[in-house]
DNA sequence: AGCGCCCCGTAC
DNA sequence: GACGTACGGGGCGCTA
């Protein structure tokens, strides 16, 4: 490697001395760093900070930042991490008290440990340690020989102890506090005393860390003093009886073994029986490929994109099936356990002529994998031509042809688009990696890739097959040792092809309704902005939050809301905007207009122009890997949230209509949450009620303001139904208080009272928290989980939030894993009842199907029983069943009419 | 022009 | 200063 010149101006800072450049010279120069040291200053210093696992990483980033920037500066031609050995030292031998008071090493910093060596090896840096000797030793012991062979020795510590090794051509850095270089020079005007007196001053000072007593009663200042008068520890002890100070003559004249005892103890062993083996400490590049395996598994994205490209993105030469003879044979070559990754591409080509339709093109990738769960070979895949469909098809139909894919639900979409029905999907590498870590909304085939595997996929289809099959190799297993089978053979791989199906399905809107609405609307937002023109003297765009507070605020001057957005402007949202209509009228004319704008805006404009021309009805995408919780959510449209609350709202859902002859069937789960805080917390107050059927919120209301149920208003209610739900959100008197409109302080004492009356709600609360501070995360009823990694964090805001999140995540997840069970259920019966009645969406808690008409009954029946039977609890399930010919007019089926 | 963030509002 | 989970529109500032 070529030597860069020594250290210039601009890497040493100007403030510091002459001294504290290195000389220029060809002298070479050797890193000794007190790596155990390092590792816990770095670790109590750096915010947390955990991979996608949930293992913390903190001392492993600060490692390789520190040993990066440290390098690039100083470019040492030898370098060492010196480690402690476990075990006794002559310290411990002279002292049995000697770091007695050491606090066990925290867990969460001993798994990096590990990973540290690793990240050692990978940059190919040498370590070194001796049995019975502390790193200090080892460190003062090399330096030693080093200096004495004219090599500029730099130490890399924090340790203040190790200054006394400071001399001649040795010198310390401290990473923690700067990058300075501390010569001589450095030392007395830092410490007050020369580097040979450190030992001095320790054994006055002792150190708690280590518990070395020292002199008690004498502090720094006194002990810089006393030392830079005598000379040494000694000295100060044979003239104890000149020191003036009384406590301080005393503490030497009563603690003479003690402090030189002290002083034995602080001073650094030179003579440590460790040979410098310069050749063995020589600096080596490193190993890229292990440091891309590592920063991948930390998760240090930045550090990986600074690494050279890896060697292994290079195209591979994949082989090609090239006609049907071949792909017959390929499929005869496979054993009947074999698995198969299969990646789908589906496209159109369009042909010049722009009349005609564009015709379907499809091709497939296949990689062969050993059985899952044995190491990988290299993924060979096979791109399979046109004219081969026949072949193809039958296997991918063959339930027993076992396959794994990427994100199995847009491979069942894009072959069902060629008439091909997939079976046989065992593993769906988008699902692993989902499971593996819910929080992540990314799990995409090349996100994954370049995540797990660190390879940027070109995008062909062979490489995507390929791909597949190492993500699945890698994560299979890791879902087995999560303990997720369970909730992805018996919930998330069954629902793939609903949801395929109900995608495709799709449902019908009335778009002629809704361009009506949309006219209406029009003229209405004219009035309106006219008006807002008007009464507010200005014209502005009433869309922007900026521009309406300036007007409101600063304009109008009206009186400005406690609460403001994260940017500089005021907030304008809905409970500032009501309150400021009491005072003027044009706020009440923006809330309007803010309704009507939105409703316009997102869904009246919108769903129009996303009906699909072919099939006249919409076709949301429900994604089943988007939620942190393990609900699912929806987009293009999101039909998810869909108006409801107000009249104009519910004019919106009036147009999702049933196709003649057919009608729309809503079922809804009732107070699914709080049913299921009553069977997790067995309390017995929720636990009667449910039982019973009682009102839920009435209780709640009784409960909290000891009103009884006779003489409760629609306000109590209200706030009951409030703090019930608070309850499931995990509740905080702060945002209880911002949902009422009452002080926090009374919103805190339903809350405490709440919790007085509800005593089995309260222990399942304590419970909970505790097991995720043990465990670092959260489960649902079918064993899905969620990492909480901020629940010990120190930000209160922070931990707030993940205590918030530890008590909702069980509650809302268990309810999604229900409906995901029942859905299965449903479509199941259907299925096997050759009905034609389909599901069409899932909003949460309600399933929505389109039924013939003569098959309502049957299918009510059906759904009910699905739906409150998919999972026997301690309280019954209710469900509320609806008919009609649209999703805002619908009748509610009882129980008894089936 | 395209992207990402913020504010706001819809649902459960 | 947000009691939980989402998606999306418009504004707006940042990059190009």
């Amino acid at each position: 490697m070529e030597r860069r010149p020594y250290v210039t101006d601009k890497t040493i800072p100007e403030t510091s001395s002459q001294e504290n450049r290195l000389p220029d010279s060809s002298v070479h120069r050797l890193f000794l760093i007190d790596t155990m040291g390092y590792i816990f200053r770095a670790y109590h210093a750096l915010p947390r900070l955990t991979n996608r696992e949930g293992l913390s990483t903190q001392a492993v980033y600060g490692m390789y930042t520190m040993l990066r920037k440290l390098q690039a500066i100083y470019q040492p031609d030898y370098i060492a991490a010196v480690y402690d050995l476990e075990g006794p030292t002559f310290r411990h031998e002279s002292f049995a008290e000697y770091k007695a008071n050491r606090e066990e090493m925290p867990e969460d910093l001993a798994e990096q440990l590990p990973h540290i060596r690793r990240l050692l090896e990978a940059m190919r840096i040498p370590v070194v340690a001796q049995q019975g000797y502390e790193a200090d030793d080892v460190i003062g012991a090399l330096a030693h020989q080093a200096a004495a062979q004219d090599l500029e020795v730099l130490i890399i510590t924090s340790d203040k102890d190790m200054l006394q090794l400071v001399g001649g051509n040795v010198r310390v850095i401290n990473p923690m506090k700067d990058d300075r270089v501390y010569g001589e020079e450095q030392v007395v005007e830092f410490m007050g005393v020369t580097p040979k007196q450190i030992p001095d001053l320790l054994a006055l000072l002792g150190d708690a860390v280590d518990n070395i007593p020292g002199a008690p009663g004498i502090g720094e200042k006194g002990a810089r003093e006393l030392i830079a008068k005598f000379g040494s520890a000694e000295s100060c002890l044979d003239h104890a009886a000149e020191v003036t100070r009384k406590a301080y003559r005393e503490s030497l004249e009563n603690n003479r073994e003690q402090v030189l005892l002290s002083k034995k103890l602080a001073t650094i062993d030179a003579s440590a029986p460790v040979k410098l083996e310069l050749e063995e400490l020589r600096r080596n590049e490193p190993d890229n490929t292990q440091l891309r395996e590592l920063f991948r598994e930390m998760n240090f994205t930045t550090f990986l994109k600074e690494l050279p490209a890896s060697e292994d993105t290079v195209q591979k030469d994949y082989g090609t099936l090239a006609d049907e003879a071949a792909v017959r044979a390929y499929f005869a070559s496979l054993s009947k356990e074999q698995v198969v990754a299969v990646a789908v591409q589906s496209g159109e080509t369009h042909s010049e002529d722009e009349e005609s339709a564009p015709a379907p093109e499809l091709s497939l990738g296949l990689s062969s994998l050993p059985e899952i769960g044995l190491s990988h070979q290299a993924g060979f895949a096979r791109t399979v031509p046109g004219a081969a469909f026949g072949a193809l098809k039958e296997w991918l139909e063959d339930e027993s042809a076992r396959k794994c894919v990427h994100d199995a639900k847009s491979a069942h979409l894009a072959l069902a688009k060629h008439g091909v029905t997939l079976r046989g999907v065992e593993h769906d590498a988008y699902l692993y990696s989902y499971l593996l870590d819910a929080t992540d909304n990314r799990h995409d085939l090349p996100t994954a890739a370049e995540r797990r595997l660190g390879l940027r996929p070109s995008g062909s289809v062979d490489e995507a097959a390929d791909l597949t099959g190492q993500l699945a190799q890698l994560l299979e297993p890791k879902i087995r040792d999560a303990a997720l089978e369970k909730v992805y053979r018996e919930l998330e791989l069954p629902l793939v092809p609903i949801l395929a199906e109900m995608e495709s399905t799709g449902i019908l809107v009335d778009t002629a309704q809704l361009q009506k609405l949309s006219k209406r609307l029009e003229g209405e937002l004219e009035n309106l902005t006219k008006q807002i023109y008007e009464l507010t003297g200005a014209e502005f765009n009433i869309n922007s939050p900026k521009q309406l507070s300036e007007v409101l605020f600063e304009r109008l001057k009206l009186p400005p809301p406690r609460r403001r957005g994260k940017t500089k402007s005021l907030s304008t949202a809905v409970d500032v905007l009501e309150e400021l209509a009491e005072v003027h009228e044009a706020p009440r004319r923006v809330l309007e207009y803010r309704q009507l704008s939105k409703l316009k805006s997102t869904y009246i404009d919108v769903l129009p122009a996303l009906r699909n021309t072919v099939t006249g009805r919409v076709h949301t995408r429900f994604n089943q890997a988007g939620t942190a919780t393990g609900r699912l959510s929806s987009n293009n449209p999101n039909l998810q949230n869909i108006p409801i609350r107000t009249e104009l709202g519910r004019e919106i859902r009036a147009a999702f209509i049933a196709e003649r002859g057919w009608l729309l069937l809503a079922a809804d789960y009732s107070q699914i949450e709080l049913r299921l805080l009553a069977h997790f917390s067995q309390d017995a107050l929720l636990l009667e009620a449910f039982r019973r059927n009682d009102d839920i919120h009435e209780l709640t209301a009784t409960a909290v303001f000891g009103v009884a149920p006779q003489d409760q208003t629609a306000e109590h209610r209200r706030r009951a139904k409030a703090i019930n739900y608070g309850v499931v959100y995990g509740i905080s008197g702060f945002g209880l208080a911002q949902q009422l409109g009452v002080s926090p302080g009374e919103a805190q004492q339903y809350i405490d009272e709440y919790f007085r009356r509800y005593e089995g709600v309260s222990r399942y609360r304590d419970a909970t928290l505790d097991e995720v501070r043990r465990t670092g995360l959260v489960r649902t009823l079918y064993g899905r989980m969620r990492r909480i990694p901020d629940i010990s964090a120190k930000d209160a805001n922070a931990r707030g939030f993940a205590e918030r999140t530890a008590i909702n995540t069980p509650l809302q997840g268990s309810a999604a894993d229900l409906i995901k069970q029942a859905m299965i259920r449903v479509h199941q019966q259907l299925t096997e009842r050759k009905l034609k009645s389909r599901l069409l969406l899932q909003v949460h808690d309600e399933l929505v199907l389109e039924a013939p008409e003569n098959e309502i009954a049957d299918v009510a029946k059906l759904v009910r029983e699905g739906m409150e039977h998919a999972y026997e609890f301690s309280v019954p399930l209710i469900t509320e069943i609806a008919v009609g010919p649209n999703w805002r007019d619908m009748k509610e089926i009882a129980p008894e009419m089936q």
